[in-house]
DNA sequence: GTACAGATTGAG
DNA sequence: TCAATCTGTACT
């Protein structure tokens, strides 16, 4: 099967299926002649207006995350501890403030950790809002790796305890297995 | 202009 | 298990 790039109705899709859709998938991250290209192997989805721990939590609107009330397909980078880069996709439809954090991809090392992918890939703010529909700097493919239901773990999620146990607790963080 | 909290990481 | 670390955000 070709190598097919992901087009918008790929991420249009509700946020718990494009972050289960996500898993196998390829990130590309061309720099220059260069192409960095790594498997995606584990996601994790906010959910906005519901979600305790999302940034877009009650419907919040800031110049931080306005980019999460686009369509789906937009890039949501933004820098957490004063240190790392969190590479978000922004996921559904527009005005609808849903996302997907990167949390590992898997290249020539893992990078296991979402800081380390955006280390890995050169990501900073300049990608804030880039379209991985349309941006020939970065964007996602299909590679035609079929990924099972029995492949895929979902587990709690990582880092926001202080959202409170019933949001923490959601399965909301998939992995896949090898 | 200023206070403040954080979707992590790596060391112990 | 736990603290380093510092930018962007939000509010005055």
């Amino acid at each position: 099967m070709k190598n097919k790039r992901l087009t918008r109705n790929f991420y249009t899709k509700p946020t718990l299926t494009t972050a289960k859709n996500l898993l196998g998938k390829y990130i590309i991250r061309r720099i220059g002649r260069k192409e960095l290209i790594g498997k995606i192997i584990e996601t994790e989805a906010y959910i906005g207006p519901q979600d305790k721990a999302s940034h877009a939590y009650n419907s919040r609107i800031t110049p931080r995350n306005k980019v999460e009330y686009l369509i789906g397909g937009h890039i949501y980078i933004y820098l957490v501890y004063g240190m790392y880069w969190q590479l978000n996709i922004v996921t559904a439809k527009q005005g609808k403030p849903e996302c997907v954090l990167i949390r590992a991809l898997d290249l020539d090392k893992i990078a296991n950790g979402p800081g380390k992918v955006c280390n890995y890939l050169k990501l900073d703010k300049s990608f804030y809002q880039e379209d991985l529909s349309k941006s020939k700097k970065i964007w996602l493919e299909d590679r035609g790796e079929r990924i099972k239901p029995c492949q895929i773990l979902a587990t709690k999620r990582i880092g926001i305890d202080y959202a409170g146990l019933y949001w923490s607790r959601r399965k909301w963080r998939f992995v896949l297995k090898n």
